[in-house]
DNA sequence: CCCGAGCCTGACAACGTTGTCCAGGCTCTA
DNA sequence: TAGAGCCTGGACAACGTTGTCAGGCTCGGG
């Protein structure tokens, strides 16, 4: 900028103004001071912007994994959003560790991004009271936080894994099996809750067998499968925690001889070209994403103050894999 | 900074150090430091560290769409390797609009990453010149860059595509057809050519109505796929020109009484559990992602020098889609 | 002709950090 | 005991930008 300015022959505030298009300069300087930016190919350093203004236009996205089908809409709605305010999107994989979400989070905080989205790895976040303190906007999603304070956007996974498990209930299954992820991360034992109580609702009493948890690897995922429709109390439904777990059960049916019944939580692609068609409880990725964003930028304008929960509506959608009557 | 060091009786230099872990504080000093910087819940201001080294440690990624499937995984390549440089990722969408990406690009360039890749959306980069003299390193992926001398990472569009159809061939067919993007699009017009490099070894003249270009959304990709199962000629096998066209293709085939072979470009979950398999030529989206962005680390490194194209082999993947013979 | 208002313009400080350089106190050795 | 050398710590400038403020110029009215 100092180059511009001595090249142009003016002083250095007259580039900025010029560069940020500020009022207060003559036509004829500003021509000069175009042109000796085109001659030195100039472009203005937003790291001293930032420094000076405080802010720097950019949130931090915090997610599990980049590659999970769920978070590519995700990611992008609030890059669309963020987009909108004309602030730029970070964004890093936590690959679902703790100490990993924490790491990015803290560098997130020390390029001084405005605001956080954050899909919570971890159930503690108090290491984020100094940041929040300190001003810096965050809505977490898919998860609520741990021990602090702050707006979360999710699915309503109780109220959708209920549904859904009512569903293949409604069909006259009696013996439904569910495989999910771990209980510590919160949107599996909502599910699992989900299953209960629509079990209990049913009056149907729920054998230790039926339940895999914890379990995610495809591996272990075909073994809880194959035990659970082969023990002996041996399932005629299964439902399916997450999208990873149904990709795999569906592997697993289409080996079996007799039918069992399927609906999973989660969308997946092709899912209605398959047969039969997968029946699931659907969230919608790029509205979550949009939601938690919106807000994100409310809170940065003072719109908002106090944090809120926001469930958002899962929608079941029916093509087949969940409408089999038991095959005893 | 100042704040800690006003707490800790000490000169902002020596909290610099402690901060920084560099040597030559007391253990003593560095406890009382420690403290102050505990009871502050002090942060480094990263933008000021910018400002004063140089380097920012992150990096921008431009691709079209994350929420593409295939950009999910190659994002997180990126982003692993990005990780283990200590860098951060930037990224955002172009749209496959050129003026958007300039947009993101020199919003990048303002931010001050260390470098770029970029899945080019337009096809004249010129204006990435000042930059690349003024040391940005930058990689382009999946299409080369346009007037500009830069490294690209790609796969082997022409000979996958090549290979695909000649695996058509080899199940008999003739009369194949070609559905696939803009010839515009780098990526596309290479698959056009490997398709017609493919037919014209076999000595088969292609008749126009088998090709359909620049088509895109489900609706058009549908209407041409039908035209050209029922016009005066008709294909017996099809070869689309990318995951998007492959998903409506299958979608038109599904509902033909004849059976219709199907070579795809880009491979598609669940691609093995459909009925037929549908039989693909894949890239490595991973691979890519990883091989761009250990370039770009190698040319910040200085151990790069001169721009290079790498192509990286496809790989067909027969799941018998495309092995069916020609039903006329 | 003088004065005030209004418009351009530029000097300067400040944002928070780090590199450079120097001072002061200590230890070790001859 | 004196001198050399090392270790710790701090003062200061600089990175590139923008907000503040004041100076100089022009123009119109009295």
């Amino acid at each position: 900028m100092k180059d511009v300015a001595a090249r142009a022959g003016v002083g250095l505030k007259t580039v900025s103004r010029v560069v940020n298009g500020e009022p207060g300069v003559t036509p004829e300087t500003e021509r000069r001071v175009q042109e000796a930016i085109d001659a030195l190919g100039f472009r203005r350093n937003d790291s001293a912007r930032v420094l000076r203004k405080g802010r720097t236009a950019s949130i931090g996205l915090v997610l599990e994994d980049l590659a999970d089908p769920f978070y590519g809409p995700l990611s992008r709605s609030v890059e669309e959003v963020a987009r909108a305010h004309g602030a730029l999107l970070i964004n890093g994989s936590s690959a679902e560790d703790p100490e990993r979400e924490q790491e990015l989070v803290l560098a997130l905080c020390a390029r001084r991004v405005d605001g956080l989205v954050v899909i919570p790895a971890g159930d503690d976040h108090r290491y984020l009271e100094p940041e929040l303190k300190a001003g810096v906007a965050t809505v977490f999603v898919d998860r609520p936080a741990g021990h602090i304070d702050a707006d979360v956007v999710l699915s309503d996974n109780y109220g959708g894994a209920r549904g859904g498990v009512a569903h293949l209930i409604a069909h006259g299954h009696r013996r439904i099996g569910f495989i999910g992820d771990m209980p510590r991360i919160h949107t599996a034992a909502e599910r699992l809750r989900g299953y209960r109580a629509a079990m209990e609702d049913a009056g149907i009493p729920v054998a230790g067998s039926w339940m895999s948890l914890g379990v995610t690897d495809p591996e272990r995922v075909r073994r809880a499968a194959e035990d659970m429709l082969t023990g002996p109390d041996p399932v005629t439904a299964i439902f399916a925690g997450n999208n990873r777990v149904t990709v795999t059960v569906i592997r697993v049916l289409a080996e079996q001889a007799r039918r069992v019944a399927l609906v999973g939580f989660d969308d997946i692609e092709l899912a209605d070209l398959l047969q039969p068609g997968v029946t699931v409880v659907a969230q919608d990725a790029a509205d979550i994403g949009r939601t938690a964003a919106e807000r994100l930028f409310r809170q940065l304008d003072g719109t908002l103050v106090n944090p809120e929960r926001i469930e958002l509506p899962t929608r079941l959608i029916t093509r087949g894999s969940g409408e089999f009557p038991p095959a005893d």
